[in-house]
DNA sequence: GACGAACTGGAACAGTGTGCGAGTCGGATT
DNA sequence: AATCCGACTCGCACACTGTTCCAGTTCGTC
């Protein structure tokens, strides 16, 4: 009968007695702690120590370091905004909900190592879920479609946005600049097949002065093609 | 001058004197190791157990431990078909690239948990993009629309295929069944937004007899409308 | 003043990846 | 037949990790 006492269901039951540690200002501190040194910079000693208190102090506030995660991770969701149904089209309002999430995923590099370890349903993400599901059933999608476009959508938005945001943190550990590390996957890949010309000429042409104008495209050209044959579908 | 020695370069020099350990031996030992116990399965103690050989032996053949993770992950590229261009038509060849992309995917399920956290450029990789970029080509597309048609499908599928495997994995180590983890995802969702509606009817259509089937189709209706969306755009 | 709940944090444990350096093997050279 | 040397193995040790345990401290309430 006990309720699966998950991380969002418990609550602190009275108010602190003094000045102390409080499950926002641990979360808060551990988001910037990711995203200025990534996941790997994070540990419980250097979380604490920013904090001005014991590493163990946390652990009364917080189960485990993954429910810590699963707690930024929903802080994450939080920051999307989904716009509503009526005000936009929905195909405006899809493209917006596309954007915000990939702009969350890039101020937030870490987060693709991390989604794909745990399954974190926190309240910010059945929002963000509620709100998109309402989206494609406003567009005139019914039954499983709702699920299967919006799945269609959030798949690519994902796809694009974690491998973009992977990429940045290679080229921000390497300490070296986007042509700099362009210069080497060409490269690289040229050592390896002997300058093959299809994967040349590919690298070649991400070779441009403004790497993230050319991501951009390349995310407006897929969502714009999915949305297409997405409003194809409602046509039919 | 030196040429990066990346871990794919390096040969061994020699032929072996004795018996001994070999990269290809530690690769493969590895994966079947990630493969049945996933990412938090494996040390290099673990495996070296496995190879019956001291975990610092395995220093000799192979840099770091991350180095070891890259190789494991361009095997897995290596399993990858991608169809000629000439044989099938490019849709055809596309969608058999897709599934073949996904289903290696779902085969290692660790995959998502470490492709995010590295660069990782093998030669399988490097191959499979040669192949793919084929394929676009012959479709019609030019300059950097290949890239940009390729891009998207890849991200679909990746994004599509990453969520789930990490929802199996879940699934796998919570010992419990799909529809008894179904019913867990229902009630927290219900317990955090006191029923809402859109979340609730979404969820109660993912509790059917044969999920693997419901992936499926997700993943077909999705990659359909994403080449609708392509085919429409040769067409312009 | 005493009690007890809320909270802190030091010590300790089992586990991690990996550098070091001493040791072993076996084929080629002398 | 003795020597040599590169290829390879592996125990020890180090710094670091997440986390448990428990002895403390603080503070509102009786």
């Amino acid at each position: 009968m006990t309720p699966m006492a998950s991380i969002w269901t418990r609550q602190r039951t009275a108010a602190p007695a003094r000045e102390t540690l409080s499950r926002e200002q641990i979360v808060k501190v551990t988001m910037d702690l990711l995203d200025t040194e990534g996941l790997a910079g994070l540990s419980m000693r250097k979380l604490a120590a920013r904090l001005d208190s014991g590493a163990t102090s946390l652990y009364w506030h917080v189960q485990t370091k993954d429910d810590l995660i699963d707690l930024v991770i929903d802080e994450v969701y939080g920051e999307i905004d989904v716009p509503d149904a009526e005000l936009a089209g929905w195909r405006a309002g899809v493209l917006l909900l596309a954007h915000n999430l990939r702009a969350a995923v890039l101020r937030h590099g870490w987060l693709p190592e991390v989604i794909y370890t745990r399954p974190s349903i926190g309240p910010n993400a059945v929002r963000m879920g509620s709100r998109g599901l309402a989206l494609f059933t406003a567009a005139g999608f019914t039954g499983r479609d709702i699920d299967y476009s919006m799945g269609a959508v959030l798949s690519f938005v994902f796809g694009n946005a974690n491998s973009q945001a992977a990429w940045q943190a290679t080229v921000r550990r390497s300490g070296r600049t986007v042509e700099e590390r362009n210069q080497e996957i060409l490269a690289e890949v040229d050592q390896l097949t002997a300058m093959d010309p299809m994967m040349h000429e590919s690298v070649q042409r991400r070779r441009v002065a403004d790497m993230d104008q050319l991501q951009n495209e390349a995310f407006s050209y897929g969502l714009d093609t999915l949305l297409d044959g997405l409003e194809r579908r409602l046509n039919a």
